[in-house]
DNA sequence: GCGACAG
DNA sequence: ATCTTGTCGC
């Protein structure tokens, strides 16, 4: 699979803001169409933080089974920047989604979608990159306020950053840290969480997520 | 100016 | 993200 919108990976941090702002533009907020698979992505460092190992899973999203899966490496080439994080793990994640010989439904990313200080986090750039539905499901903040969401499985809560609702606390099973989801592109917040919901049966975190962890942790082992 | 800050 | 021991619980 190939990305319908291609740009520069080698720029410097102000020209970074500059194309994220662009891109930004090109978000929406809409009823994604049938999904029949899910993806997961995932990324891991090797060698302090020198090089990067991508991971994207392909599930069934009926059974939860993993259909398809790849992996690939790429070199670091931009800092770790608050708010410009997909500039920095995007390189490795469209190397493994090359390898991928289908397209995917929805693709669910580990970090922030709209919940982010210029509304285009890592699950927005991804989006709009291959103009697919994607979702962000973060384990941690990194913009917003929300109230504390009941201790059961489906309970959420308003993420609000100033004026805009940019995304919903969701707790994903009863008495754990809840996870914060926004949409990424072409999804609404409502069908991004039932999405996150049937994605975690089980544990805290997606499937997806799960799997695309597991992945690419073995692969960084087998490479020393 | 000071603190916060996805992975 | 990654570095790490012990500990609580099913």
């Amino acid at each position: 699979m190939k990305p319908v919108i291609d740009h520069p990976w080698q720029l410097d941090i102000d020209a970074a803001w500059a194309l994220q702002r662009e891109l930004a533009a090109k978000v929406r907020c809409v009823e994604p169409g049938p999904i029949a698979t899910v993806a997961g992505v995932d990324v891991a460092y090797a060698k302090d933080e020198m090089v990067l190992v991508a991971s994207v899973v392909l599930l069934d999203a009926m059974t939860l089974e993993v259909v398809e899966a790849a992996e690939a490496e790429a070199a670091v080439q931009f800092p770790y920047v608050p708010g410009l994080f997909s500039f920095r793990e995007l390189p490795a994640i469209m190397a493994a989604l090359e390898k991928l010989s289908r397209r995917p439904d929805l693709v669910v990313c580990d970090g922030q979608g709209l919940a982010h200080p210029r509304r285009f986090g890592l699950a927005c750039h991804l989006g709009v990159l291959y103009d697919l539905p994607t979702l962000g499901c973060a384990k941690t903040r990194l913009v917003g306020e929300a109230a504390e969401p009941a201790s059961a499985r489906g309970s959420a809560s308003e993420l609000v950053d100033g004026e805009a609702v940019v995304g919903r606390v969701l707790r994903t099973q009863d008495g754990v840290k809840p996870v914060d989801v926004s949409i990424g592109h072409r999804i609404t917040l409502d069908a991004a969480c039932d999405w996150i919901l049937r994605l975690t049966p089980r544990y805290r975190l997606p499937e997806t997520t799960r799997q695309a962890d597991q992945r690419v942790r073995r692969r960084l082992a087998a490479l020393g």
